[in-house]
DNA sequence: ATTAATTCTTGACCTACATCAATGTACAGC
DNA sequence: GCTGTACATTGATGTAGGTCAAGAATTAAT
């Protein structure tokens, strides 16, 4: 076991995420049923109406979870970076979704049936846990339905910088708007207002 | 056991819901871990702030949760009818949320605890089901996200009469706005426009 | 049945954001 | 270093839906 292992992402995941106790025989189990791939900015990883899509765990760069709406247009759902998850919770299912790298990024997989084995063979299966990601992103997503029915485009924007300053470097703001559920144009009025305000 | 006892929406929760096989004892352990009660309409179950709020599964009656946000306006997170279950995520922690009955309701409940130990005892905690009820709700909030995101107040009222077309009935329309984001005004001249339309 | 309380509708006006089109800016490839 | 492509800004104009206020229609209470 060289000792950049226990800094995975895949390692991370299981022991932060889930709380789980690994043993070294455990981390080995674990990191050989996931593929690791690197791959280039804008590379599609998976497109709407494919059937069994996998989860992501990414280590290095960006990725954005989309789709394309009924006029056409972009929707951003969901960014994940370093140590984050990221996939369609209706896998195997046909997905409606894109999901795709916004930096150059290097990233592991699995497909849903190797996750539920993976997680049945280290008996860490559904944890009936109060904290677990996806209780986590319930909760998140929900505010988020909140706060784009009850705010203005300036307060989401301000409310994304403070949680996500990194992003704001990182993704190009047409991104973001399509996050906000605002036209590019909007949010650049958006930040001008803020500028003014600052100075 | 009585006859009637395979309908109730406890037992039909946990055999349909979490897919678990009960026995006779199982049922009983199960009924006995919920408290009954019948409740008037308009009656509060928890207010923002409240802490280890219930889960409830409905048996009779309609129930709304819903917050208050920063402009002091109401909006309804979810609607739960018969045999459906509703409470907050984060509980134990303190919660957002209010939970109020529309109509008078007849409603079984159990806190966080107390249903965390009965999977324990059923032994059903462990069923890592990729159709389980978060999962689903997950997808229902995502869609919703983008529905109001991306469609228009009119579209968004037709998608609802057609999966609800019983809550139509049995909810005054200003709480049906506020599940959709809208004005009470705005609902109201939707509806002109859409029965025009079908004349 | 009358009255009172809720809920719904309508009109007038307003505002946040969309759309379209043009111009500016900054990187990336050669 | 130039040139093309991608991205961001700005202005002009349109529109969906908000807000406020008044009245109509239901529903509930006595």
């Amino acid at each position: 076991m060289i000792k950049g292992m226990i800094t995975n992402p895949i390692i991370n995941f299981f022991t932060h995420h889930l709380g789980a106790k690994l043993t070294p025989l455990h981390e080995d189990t674990i990191l050989n049923a996931f593929k690791k791939e690197s791959l280039d900015k804008k590379t599609l990883l998976f497109r709407q109406g494919a059937a069994n899509t996998r989860h992501y765990i990414i280590e290095k760069g960006l990725v954005r979870l989309f789709l394309i709406d009924s006029k056409g247009k972009e929707i951003n759902i969901l960014f994940a970076k370093e140590n984050q998850v990221i996939g369609d919770l209706s896998t195997p299912n046909p997905t409606n979704f894109y999901l795709e790298t916004t930096e150059d990024s290097v990233v592991y997989s699995i497909d849903d049936l190797g996750l539920q084995q993976l997680m049945r063979e280290l008996d860490i299966e559904n944890t009936f846990n109060p904290n677990n990601g996806l209780r986590r992103s319930y909760i998140h997503i929900q505010k988020r339905l909140v706060s784009i029915i009850s705010k203005t485009a300036e307060e989401n924007y301000l409310e994304f910088m403070h949680k996500h300053p990194d992003l704001i470097q990182r993704l190009p703001q047409y991104h973001i708007a399509a996050y906000l559920g605002i036209s590019p144009e909007a949010l650049s009025r958006v930040r001008k207002e803020i500028s003014k305000m600052k100075i």
